[in-house]
DNA sequence: GGCCGCAATCGAAACGCTTCGATTAATGCT
DNA sequence: AGCATTAATCGAAGCGTTTCGATTGCGGCC
């Protein structure tokens, strides 16, 4: 193995000299520097990550907890995951995954043992247990999603209270009079995360805003839970109008089994997701939705991480606004209620 | 932070004493040992991960390496990782990921600054630029997939032809005389992704071997492209009554497909799937269906590489033999040929 | 009873890097 | 011309472990 000191004797300087051409911390003559450059380039030397750590107290590598929870729909926690460790890269520091499963202890154990210099949480439950541990834990991190008490913690996600009343908005303004929210599975629900509450919270006042007839649901995500969940909702609401899907595997069963059950979709029943645009986009029938920027919250949670890490303040809660695109699945209400026949 | 001499003067101890009773590479008496043990707890002690990497030439890390290619099923490469990074801490090791974005200069820099002791590949290329680098690293590795050239390497994956012929086996001896396969997108053959490929291989030496007519076709991982698919296998190929499928997210929509173009599955037609269990049980018509085993998979490659870091020798080739499930997509052929009406 | 071997423990030398003062030479200022 | 300042570099002291030989008792054995 070729070490900082084999470099320092090939290019006739000091160890030190090494350290700072690599790190640029003091200056360096150009001379120098190119000539340390090329001994490092001839010899093929690479720091050893280890020992950078013990002298520096900094590993850079961050911690990615990624959820394994039932109802998470694995491919938006996988474009999450990919963009932290794209963003990560950028700031020279990698990413270790760790599991759910690891809990609390994984998290003591990679922050006590200096194995990471930062943390990124994904999956924040509102009473969530590794609220308390992150404030102790000594180290920079950012939740993706919010707790109930978020105090002293920094927090991003999308803003899906505004997205849910974003939605709402949108088939108001169609002159819609009935609408619904299709939501993620009861489990979700139960475990009191974070995004689906105040998804439902939004759409639920801004219906009442407008005056609005309005019910939430949770669904599980199966084709047949999507089956029963429009024969439930047909059944309990015959004016239902206007429908927000917010559980990305069922977008497409959701309105397939609108359409089964004699609604046209949009002229008779207008859809809005809230999934990742690519998901509406390549839909048989291009949604209306709000997207999940999963690639602008990695990104932006790996940047909030740096700044925490060079001892900035950073905001406490960044919440993205949310964008809602119009396709082809809403359309202003017709004045016949029920259109086709039953 | 509290350090090893801090646990050695507390338990009255020397240094390296505490490090013999964390190791258990030299025997230490009972007595010492709780003493020790005590004072680790009671002190909260964590050994510095990066001092112990240096001390020990040891960073208890392992590189995973997944892929972000289109035509690659998200939640199948989610289940690798999370079993690779469950088994890796069963051997008290952590997992640090890296993009395929990173390539083959990500490779060189975790391994060659010691970042990891170890890699693990996913997506292996019939020829890919790693295979070679992975040969000169100098680090154990292990690859999910076979390459065209595996000499030196340890690899393991399903074995997809065996996966294929299985496939034709079956719908052989339930008296199918025309079957088709359908696979991964287009893309993926071209880049010559070993699991495809083979599958097909054997599909076509299976088929050929009963003498029956059979046909491969890619198709995208779309609704759309999946009922063009089903029209065009059906035009072309009036006779059909067998189909594999080997691609997950369609799965679904080809069986709709074919169901809308009035073949009855399974009394027309049988379908065989290749794909997660879990896909294949809760499909609205359980499948018949040959298991991806993501975990055994990513369980046994982590296995395989502690034995290597142990020193010790591991076969090259671990090939899973394949697991077909009948579920109610596949049944006997029926005399009539096309049954339904057109 | 002296010797051997083993179990248990200690001390000190790495491991490869960063960083902090110190040193030297060159530059600017008056 | 002399002094102060700055740029460029060096040397050495850590950083917190592990590990290797050395040391100390102790029981068993002949």
């Amino acid at each position: 193995m070729v070490k900082i000191t084999d470099v320092a004797r090939h290019a006739g300087v000091s160890p030190s000299t090494v350290s700072y051409v690599l790190s640029g911390k003091r200056s360096i003559s150009a001379e120098t520097r190119s000539r340390v450059e090329e001994s490092i380039r001839e010899l093929g030397y690479r720091p050893h990550a280890g020992a950078r750590a013990l002298a520096s107290n900094r590993s850079n590598v961050l911690a990615l907890v990624i959820p394994l929870r039932t109802g998470i729909h694995v491919p938006v926690v996988m474009r999450f995951a990919v963009s932290v460790v794209t963003t990560a890269r950028r700031h020279d520091h990698d990413v270790l995954l760790l599991t759910q499963e690891e809990g609390e202890e994984g998290l003591r154990r990679v922050a006590g043992s200096s194995l990471v210099d930062a943390l990124i949480v994904m999956d924040v439950q509102m009473h969530d247990a590794r609220i308390p541990l992150l404030r102790t834990l000594g180290r920079p991190a950012v939740l993706i999603g919010f707790p109930e008490e978020p105090a002293g913690l920094t927090c991003i996600d999308l803003d899906f209270r505004a997205a849910g009343e974003v939605c709402v908005d949108h088939l108001a303004e169609l002159g819609h009079r009935c609408v619904g929210l299709i939501g993620s599975p009861p489990e979700v629900y139960e475990r009191e995360t974070g995004f689906a509450q105040r998804t439902a919270d939004g759409f639920t006042v801004a219906a009442r805003r407008y005056g609005l007839t309005s019910t939430v649901h949770p669904c599980e995500a199966t084709a047949e839970a999507a089956r029963a969940m429009v024969a439930t909702l047909l059944d309990e609401h015959p004016d239902l109008t206007g429908v927000v899907v917010h559980n990305e595997p069922i977008v497409a069963p959701i309105v397939e089994a609108f359409r089964r059950a004699g609604r046209r979709v949009p002229e008779d029943l207008s859809v809005v997701a809230i999934c990742p645009d690519e998901l509406a986009e390549h839909a048989e029938l291009p949604l209306t939705s709000v997207a999940i920027p999963a690639e602008e919250v990695g990104d932006r949670a790996v940047e909030l991480l740096m700044q925490k890490l060079e001892g900035n303040e950073v905001p406490a809660a960044t919440l993205l606004p949310p964008r809602l695109t119009r396709r082809a699945s809403t359309a202003p209400r017709t004045d016949t209620g029920r259109p086709t026949a039953n």
